[in-house]
DNA sequence: TATTAAACTGAACACTGTTCATTACTTTTG
DNA sequence: CAAAAGTAATGAACAGTGTTCAGTTTAATA
């Protein structure tokens, strides 16, 4: 009697199935760029099939959002063997930037698009992203605890922090930044982080 | 032999019909969501037309791109009454905060979609876009001047406030809050932008 | 094996941006 | 004034999009 649970496992992995060819098109393409036809045509399958798995397509790019955030922890994971908190701080923006350039395609659906911001609050995406956040705060608090930030409401404060590494970010990927001439923009945003932290630690 | 003259006339007319046309149904249906087929609809014309007149949608888009900078300008006109640099400063902020909330569309053209960015780099969009960014580079130019922000380079300086008041726009904009209880955010972008100010003057 | 249930698909719907041959209109020339 | 030339406008088509659904195929059960 175990052809339920195995039509479970079965449906399970023909999502995964149209999980992972998704993913691989969206990193090569980009996000609006991939269409369902295009998914169905990979797993050699028709496109009304995905329908039977997966909602919409919005609900197929909710799902790697939440790998976009695994990935993105994964990345942030190093930074915590650094004892000090504010040097700690400090690795992290180091490494949002990083990653933010390493994979814009990630960083796009985690923070810029508007597309799969639409699904329910309380699921795996919005979870790992939650984690980030805190982990931020966490820092942020420690700062305050040792006298490394001035003291002040951690929320708010680990928010303004994100609001400029985002801002800088997003500007840079946006291409936002043509103001500025070729030598200018060179080193723009790590000269602009290294101000930020003084800006920070200088109390 | 007027004749080219009002030939010429007549095609700046009919590009701005064309433009209103665009610019009213964008401002009520948003950036992706409007069509050719809408905006020809509306003028009473072939979509075919249009494209006499405009290379393709987004060169439509890019001219109101443009017009949302002028926007944005105007509404920055206000402070520049302000003597005091600083509270100049300040008011830029709180002006910043208002426009994005008040236009999103416009912001999101502006700084967000990527869409009609993609354009020649020296023409009005930019230019007015440029305006914006000289005029804060300006204002902090004189704060430092005056002693009310460190001595920095004034570029990277304006950048980083630029950055700032961006990506905490944007995060709000494009729902990234949703981490935040309604409670928390209730006032957040408020008391954020309070400490990001204390974090310039401080030092 | 016949029946029921689940999985899958072809074709269609209503769109999209864009192109191009053809038509309609206007201006210039003989 | 009529014919030729030039410009403006368009209908129809192309190749694509997300999505739905009636109908078929496949698998499990009685």
């Amino acid at each position: 009697m175990g052809v339920k649970e195995r039509k479970e496992r079965d449906r399970v992995d023909m999502k995964e199935l149209i999980l992972n060819s998704a993913h691989q098109l969206f990193l090569s393409k980009g996000f609006e760029e991939v269409s369902i036809r295009n998914i169905a045509e990979a797993i050699e399958y028709s496109p009304a099939t995905i329908y039977l798995y997966f909602k919409d397509k919005n609900e197929i790019f909710y799902a790697l959002h939440g790998e976009a955030f695994k990935k993105f922890n994964q990345y942030m994971q190093s930074v915590f063997t650094i004892k000090d908190p504010f040097k700690r701080l400090v690795a992290m923006g180091e490494k949002y930037i990083e990653f933010t350039f390493a994979h814009p395609k990630y960083y796009n659906i985690m923070f810029i698009a508007e597309a799969p911001m639409l699904c329910e609050e309380s699921s795996e995406g919005w979870i790992e992203g939650g984690r980030a956040l805190e982990a931020l705060e966490s820092i942020v608090a420690e700062c305050i605890k040792e006298g490394q930030l001035k003291k002040q409401p951690v929320k708010v404060l680990a928010f303004t922090i994100w609001s400029y590494m985002h801002g800088m970010c997003s500007l840079e990927l946006r291409d936002r930044m043509k103001h500025y001439t070729e030598e200018e923009r060179e080193g723009m945003i790590e000269k602009s982080f290294k101000i930020f932290i003084h800006l920070l630690k200088n109390q």
